[in-house]
DNA sequence: ACTTAGGGTTCCAGTCATGGGAAGGTCAAG
DNA sequence: CTTGACCTTCCCATGACTGGAACCCTAAGT
């Protein structure tokens, strides 16, 4: 099948599919017309891609979980630890979001938000 | 006082600051040889900006923010409204992240994570 | 006088994972 | 024979910096 169809079946843009093949994702065939032409494993490697990556794994985690992936002989525990450390980077970043999004709460609730100009919000960054 | 100490004293890397000049967020005067010189009021603004980036605002939020706070007349609805939509925004995102960390969880509890191959991780990412 | 250290300056390139759009080739249908 | 939907490569832009090269300025120590 050709990009598109490809890309309707992975759930990704064809411009990311071709992405992917640049830095090494994936390695489609080619027609005689230069067309990419993509098989039953290219798209399942696609979809794979998709669903690591809609974890929010980065592109070099997804790289390691595709070798892993094919390779028969792994150890699971390879696998788990990536997915932990990423899953530690999840929390930090969540937690860093709710501290700002507790500070902005306060803020928030802190401002009468109308007309006039006294606003605790500006004060608070200009230095309390 | 040259960049290196408005950058300790608003606690931005200097490099940040020359980029905040470049984008037009700060103008501060030259000397004769070349140097930035900034004044208090240079640093306050750079604290400000500072301390609004941490809370997760845009620069274009920022520019915006700094805007209403140099505005004396400006009403406090407005500073509100932005940071209203941000915390909204923040709330998106951590909810997007705490699905991703719920269904890593899940996958990481079904992992053994010993040296044997069978992994449910990979399985879920290659559909199931 | 000379060197060294620690400032400062500009400009260019890279990050991450795409997205946009131009300029052009290919193909099936009407 | 043309339309329209595909496909191709290539280059530029994003956000908010960060790193580094190549260079200038100034003060202190030898």
């Amino acid at each position: 099948m050709n990009i598109g169809e490809a890309a309707r079946r992975a759930g990704l843009p064809a411009k990311t599919i071709r992405y992917y093949e640049d830095i090494g994702l994936v390695a489609p065939h080619r027609d005689g017309n230069g067309y990419r032409r993509f098989g039953e494993s290219e798209v399942h490697k696609l979809a794979f891609l998709a669903r690591a990556r809609s974890l929010g794994f980065s592109i070099d985690d997804c790289r390691m979980l595709l070798s892993l992936y094919e390779d028969r002989g792994r150890a699971s525990a390879e696998v788990r630890g990536l997915a932990q450390r990423h899953a530690k980077e999840i929390d930090a970043r969540i937690a860093r979001l709710k501290e700002m999004r507790a500070t902005l709460g306060e803020l928030i609730e802190a401002c009468a938000g109308d007309e006039r100009p006294d606003c605790p919000i500006l004060k608070d960054l200009a230095g309390g």
